[in-house]
DNA sequence: TAGTTTTTGCGACTCGTTCGCAGTTACGCA
DNA sequence: TGCGTAACTGCGAACGAGTCGCAAAAACTA
């Protein structure tokens, strides 16, 4: 394979229905590309590779970082897993099924889980005046959160500018 | 000083107005310094700081590294620069008079500059829905380009997907 | 011109990520 | 059931981007 395909989500409920589509296209199911899909399947948000490696802070066996990070790769090409860059820090892998996309606060960096079609009316905008499509999924949309705006009425933000 | 303050944009139209903003709260005006706005004056877009420590490709003469970075984070709290992150690779450094927001492609990278009111509608729009207020000035708005979504009519990208 | 304080330039270091490679392991087939 | 051969692992070393510590050098000030 020279070809680094994205493919397109590829649902899989559990890790054995990952293990077998992982099959279909002649990988392999390795001990270790287990972990990840099971560290992947057990957190309840986007993932670090590091945290996966350390088998989400002990839940899990730990394992190698740079095979970790391989097969994390690999699982994205497959449709398995997406990542995400939630500004500074580390990317962050998740299963790829539901089609998710992302806003983040600039000030406090708090996340927001959006549903595609939330997005649509932005994405409507945007497209009918400067013909982008806009996608938020890889990385997101920044801008700042409810809470940051009625706090900076009057006073500046305090948190040191990790900019 | 010790907050590390984010200041209002500061329009100066040569290396000698800004020094002059330099010196006014009392930051000295190097040659390193000097160089650096030197080189950002002197660019036609946003820089790395590794172009600007090689004085444009031997323009100018080259500086430290450090230094350079240094001294960005110093103009950028006097607000005489900002910096963006677009996609992936080193952040990118322009001085900060107009107030300028991005929108990157994700497949082809290129950039469109656009004047913050062009944003405006796309603004509301994220603002009624989800109470955010997008800024994409630090991190563009990141998605398809029209040239990449006609390509992508009926055939895949054959770029590497740099993710 | 001397004194003080900022800034420099260098090297060493961090963090996130990738690469090279010898050794292991999963699967396909006998 | 075991055997060969790919795919994969785990380690260490290297990467690019950025930061830090520190002694030496400049810039402003009196």
């Amino acid at each position: 394979m020279t070809t680094t395909h994205r493919s397109p989500a590829l649902a899989a409920t559990s890790v054995e229905e990952a293990v077998e589509a992982l099959r279909e296209r002649g990988l392999r199911a390795s001990a270790a590309r287990r972990l990840v899909l099971e560290a992947l399947y057990g957190a309840d948000g986007p993932l670090s590779a590091e945290r996966v490696a350390e088998g989400l802070e002990g839940r899990l066996p730990r394992s190698d970082l740079a095979s970790v990070y391989r097969n994390l790769e690999t699982l994205e090409e497959v449709g398995l897993v997406r990542h995400v860059h939630l500004g500074h820090g580390p990317g962050l892998y998740a299963l790829a099924a539901p089609e998710h996309e992302y806003l983040v606060c600039e000030s406090c960096h708090a996340v927001r889980t959006v549903a595609s079609e939330e997005l649509d009316a932005v994405r409507t905008q945007v497209r009918e005046q400067f013909g982008y499509e806009p996608r938020f999924a890889h990385f997101p949309l920044v801008g700042l959160c409810p809470d940051c705006i009625s706090e900076s009425h009057g006073h500046e933000e305090r948190k040191r500018a990790h900019s």
